[in-house]
DNA sequence: CAATAAATAGCGATAATGCGACAATGTCGC
DNA sequence: GCGACATTGTCGCATTATCGCTATTTATTG
C-alpha cells in the first residue's frame, strides 16, 4: 500500500478534466485519502477492489466507480490491474444526485473516450481535446449505476474468500470448501455474505461468474468458452443463469455492442 | 437501386450533425446522387461498394467513406448492410483537404459517437448530443485517408494466409496452396476474404503487390525492376494492373515524387 | 443444398445452499 | 460472579441451481 505521491497534479485548475493511468501490481493498493476532484476509476484490465466509507465493491473492466469529490476512498488490486482514470473539476456538474462513492456499468463509447483522453498528451491544452473531455462529462453524468454490482464487505473471512474466487475465476466454488479456508463454519459464512454484501453466497457467487462471462462475451469468446472459463460445466447451465438474471441470451447480448 | 426519397431532411440547417440509419438488402443501393451537407458514410454491419466520379470502393465495417459536399456518389450494398450515416453542414470546417470523395479507417471512438449519435433521438436538440456532434467533427477531420487500405481480418486463417503472404511478397500465391497452408477450403477462404476485408482474394492481392511497388517505386527502383520484386512475371502486365488501379503508370508515379 | 458445428432449451436427479431453531461459547459492564 | 447480548456452530428440512443428458434451433461450411 502506498499513499499516492501524484495527487498535487489532480489540483491543476486550469483543466477541467485531467487523466491519469497507472499499471499496478496484484495486491498493490492505494491508502485511503480524499481530493477535491471527482473521479472516475476505472481499470481497463484487471479486478479492482475499492473502498468508500459505505461499502467495498469488486470491479471488474466492465465497470468503473465514481468517487464525488472529497470522499474517502481507497483502492486495492485482486489482480495485475491497468487503471485509466479521469479527474473532474469540482466546479463542473457532475453526477450531482451521488453523494456517495457509486460503482456504474461503462458504455462502450466512454471507455473510448477514457483511452483516448488517457492517450492524448497530458499537456495538450487543444480545444479538441477539451470539446471531448466535455462529452467526457456529458457521458459520465448519463453513466447508469451499475445493475449487477459486486459488493465485497469487510469481514477478514470473508475477503480471503472472496479474494480467493477472484484468483481462481474459473473453478466451481463450494462454499464448504472455502469454510476451512476462511476458518469459520458453513453457517457463518453464509450469515457473513447476507450481512456483509447484501446477497447469500449463491447471488454473490452467481453474480460474480455473469460479470466475468459478460468481460469474456464482450472480448468476443462463444458461449461455450465463456461458459467454462467462468466455471460452468456445461454450457446450457451457463445460457440458463445468463438468461434468468439478464433476460436475453449470451449471443443476444454479444451482437448488441 | 432507387432514388433516396429523404434527401429532404438532409437540409434541415437548424442542426450542425444529423444522423440516418438504415438497413440494405445484399444487391440494392441508391442512385448517383449529391446534396450540399458533407456525409461520413458507414456500415456497422456488412460490406458496402460505394462509386464516386473518381474511384470505386469496397468499403468493410472497419472504413467509411467521407463525401464531401455535393460531390456526386453512389452506394450499393454488396451483402446486407446496416449503415449509420453522419451529415455534417457544410458551414462546418470539415476536411477541407478533401475535394473528393474519400476512404478513412474508422477508429474504435468513431464508431461509438456514430452509434450514439444514431441512437439519440432524432429531435434531440439538446446540448449535450450538440457537443458529442461537435466532437464527432474533430475526430471525423482527424480520420486518415485510406484510398489503398489492406484491411487484414482477425479469422485465425485468414491471417496466417496474410502473415505467409507479407513474408514472401515476390511469390505469385495461388489461393489453392494456400488453403492447405490455413486448413479451410478454398470456398471458406473466398467468403472470409470477402467478409472480413471486403474484398475477394484477387483483389486484396493485387492491391497487396501494389502496394509493395509503391514502396520499391519511392526507392527509385526501374519498372522492369519493381514487376519482379512485387511477384509479376512480366513488365507489362505490372504496368498494366498499376494503371488500372490508379488511372497512370509507374513512372508516371515515381516522377511525382 | 446437405452436412456440420454452435447456441439454446428442456428435464430429471442431486448435491449444495438458505435458513430457522437452539445450544455453546465469548464479551462486556457492573 | 452474574446477567445481557453478540457471535458462532450444529442440526434438520425446504428450496434450488447446477449437472448431465438429449432435443431443437440457428449459423457456418463444403
Amino acid at each position: 500500500m502506498s499513499l499516492p505521491s501524484d495527487i498535487a497534479f489532480i489540483l491543476d485548475p486550469a483543466r477541467p478534466v485531467l487523466t491519469h493511468a497507472r499499471s499496478m501490481q496484484a495486491e498493490t493498493g492505494v491508502l485511503p485519502h480524499a481530493h477535491p476532484r471527482g473521479q472516475l476509476l476505472w481499470a481497463k484490465q484487471g479486478v479492482l477492489r475499492v473502498t468508500s466509507e459505505q461499502a467495498v465493491w469488486v470491479v471488474p473492466s466492465t465497470h468503473g466507480v465514481w468517487i464525488p469529490g472529497n470522499c474517502n476512498h481507497q483502492v486495492s488490486c485482486e489482480t495485475l490491474v491497468e487503471t485509466r482514470n479521469l479527474y473532474i473539476d469540482p466546479t463542473y456538474p457532475v453526477r450531482d444526485q451521488d453523494t456517495q462513492v457509486v460503482m456504474v456499468a461503462m458504455t462502450a463509447l466512454m471507455r473510448e473516450i477514457v483511452l483516448r483522453l488517457n492517450d492524448s498528451p497530458k499537456c495538450s491544452g487543444d480545444a479538441s481535446t477539451a470539446r471531448l473531455g466535455l462529452v467526457a462529462i456529458d457521458e459520465l453524468n448519463s453513466l447508469s449505476a451499475a445493475d449487477l454490482s459486486l459488493p465485497a464487505g469487510t469481514d477478514p473471512r470473508l475477503r480471503r474468500i472472496i479474494s480467493h474466487m477472484v484468483s481462481h475465476p474459473d473453478t466451481r466454488h463450494i462454499l464448504g470448501e472455502l469454510a476451512s479456508l476462511a476458518g469459520a463454519s458453513v453457517r457463518t459464512l453464509e450469515r457473513l455474505f447476507k450481512s456483509e454484501t447484501g446477497l447469500t453466497f449463491r447471488q454473490w457467487r452467481t453474480r460474480f461468474k455473469l460479470m466475468n462471462a459478460l468481460e469474456a462475451l464482450d472480448r468476443g469468446e462463444s458461449s461455450t468458452a465463456v461458459a467454462y472459463t467462468v466455471g460452468y460445466k456445461s454450457t446450457s447451465s451457463f445460457v440458463a443463469a445468463f438468461k434468468a438474471e439478464f433476460g436475453y441470451t449470451p449471443q443476444v447480448h454479444a451482437r448488441r455492442l
